[in-house]
DNA sequence: TAAAAATACTCCATAGGTATTTTAT
DNA sequence: ATAAAATACCTATGGAGTATTTTTA
């Protein structure tokens, strides 16, 4: 069984007139009807009742010509599909993320991503960076918003947002009655609230040395791997702690955010990856986060790795 | 596009490896290759990523193997769709029927044509004789179960039913009282209700020589195209009637049904079906139907036309 | 160096063309 | 008599075979 039967017989079915087809497809009329002869004694079933001057469907060369339609429609959708599913416009694409991302990048982008590539299929996932680097690594994602340094071999990453630290303090904290931004320093005897240093390592690090360039180390009373956790631990007054910009979204009564009046550290998210991926949608994922990000935040920084 | 191009395809994919799909697909090689090249050019996207050491699906390979996949057997299908569609097994049959038939022959014979054949739609649709005629002839119906005579040309018929007529008296005429067969000749003095004359020839005409043999002329008072209508009359004690045996199915509150001690007319009903059709549902519907009828009380009388 | 795909070429099966016949209206 | 499909026969495209080369792990 061949296609190009089927292409004859739907034009035979069609026209009802072999001469007739035959011209349509650019043939003459007995290659035309061998070739259909050919297909009723290969399903074994004729398909055309030939009456010399009447060419007519039977029964079953009607069923059979709903099923030859049906399949070559198919094939063209085939084609379209792989063409498709080459240019990344369709496919899977799986996407691990920080808890903090979802207040800021990770929104943006799936809405622009959804808009523009409809019939990809996004899988998310929420973990921290060591799990995304290893569900990287074992292919459970594709890609993901980490926080640096991302630093595993075949894995490469780029930075997608960069913001400064604002203080998060419990509503009754001497200097939430105040508006306008705060001196850090004004914090050096608040016990702090911080990330545990294995986790994010460049945060810890840098977060120490802001509070000692502001004269104080910080005393660190409570640990917390998620960023909503740190913020219900100072709503708690179990402490202050310095958090992302963008976390002042996440409203929680008890808590009150404040700028600070130094020049902070800036806390990035990276976007990782597998350096090798071939996968088509990822292209279009990587440019349009990178785009996310404004270029003179970007500039000035090389690329991880 | 031709098939063999996807059956290759779809081989080499599940073997990831050009030498042993050539073996399964009983070919060497070479072509092999040359064909799965031929696919990718005229889809214009790489369905396989060739290392030398390893054939692997391209992500564009892996959704064109499941649309390959779908449309290898979907031809399967379509082949057998079309035999089955040939034997009659698939496809649709539209049955007339008059009123009567519903109390008789047509449940049976549906149920075992349904269970038969179950992948044929059948259709039904009620009318009279003469109306069904004219449905088949227009190719509204493919078969009519009818009242003899069935004379129009093209149309051929047989019967499949054959039964005596029985009298329907309303509860409170003097014969209901007495259970058992009753005289015909005591229903001199009734008005009767009557299928109108041009409807069913046969069965009127039988209806008034039956009573003229019993030595009177039967006075008809009302007529009515239905016997559903004919039993209300007789219930609204507008007339008695003498209708088809297996009426007495058709309990209505008002009306008794008596046989008759004469030995009476018997009435048919007839499955008619254009002569020429080659419906192939159609054969197996009318072997079905008339497999239905006692042999005995068939063999004596011939076909119509 | 070995395994596997690609290339080069040769051959033949089958699709398609032309000329003609058959058949039913 | 004519229109249309079938038949007969010839041609040629392209699919398949064998031998060989290329490539990389």
């Amino acid at each position: 069984m061949e296609l190009r039967r089927l292409r004859y017989f739907v034009t035979v079915a069609e026209e009802l007139h072999f001469g007739r087809a035959a011209q349509k497809l650019h043939m003459s009329q007995p290659p035309l009807s061998i070739q259909i002869r050919a297909l009723e004694d290969e399903i074994g079933v004729m398909l055309l009742n030939r009456t010399q001057r009447h060419v007519a469907l039977t029964h079953a060369g009607n069923a059979f010509l709903q099923e030859a339609r049906r399949i070559l429609a198919q094939v063209e959708q085939a084609v379209l599909t792989a063409r498709r599913a080459s240019r990344g416009e369709i496919g899977e694409l799986a996407v691990g993320f920080i808890s903090v991302a979802d207040y800021n990048v990770l929104p943006s982008v799936l809405r622009e991503f959804r808009r523009r590539f409809p019939l990809v299929n996004l899988t998310l996932r929420e973990s921290t960076t060591d799990v995304q680097l290893q569900d990287l690594i074992e292919g459970r994602i594709d890609v993901g918003f980490a926080l640096p340094p991302v630093n595993a071999p075949g894995i490469e990453s780029v930075p997608v947002l960069r913001e400064p630290l604002i203080a998060a303090l419990p509503q009754r904290h001497p200097l939430a009655a105040r508006s306008g931004k705060i001196a850090l320093s004004a914090l050096a005897d608040s016990p702090f609230i911080l990330f545990p240093r294995r986790m994010a390592p460049g945060l810890y690090d840098a977060t120490v040395s802001f509070c000692r360039s502001a004269g104080f180390s910080p005393r660190v009373e409570q640990e917390a791997i998620q960023m909503q956790t740190i913020v219900s631990l100072v709503s708690a007054e179990l402490g202050v702690a310095l958090i992302p910009e963008s976390l002042k979204n996440l409203q929680r009564t008890g808590v009150v955010y404040r700028a600070l009046r130094e020049r902070s550290p800036t806390t990035e998210i990276h976007l990782a990856w597998r350096g090798g991926d071939d996968l088509p949608a990822l292209k279009h994922f990587l440019d349009l986060a990178r785009r996310s990000m404004p270029r003179s935040a970007l500039a000035p920084h090389a690329r991880n790795r």
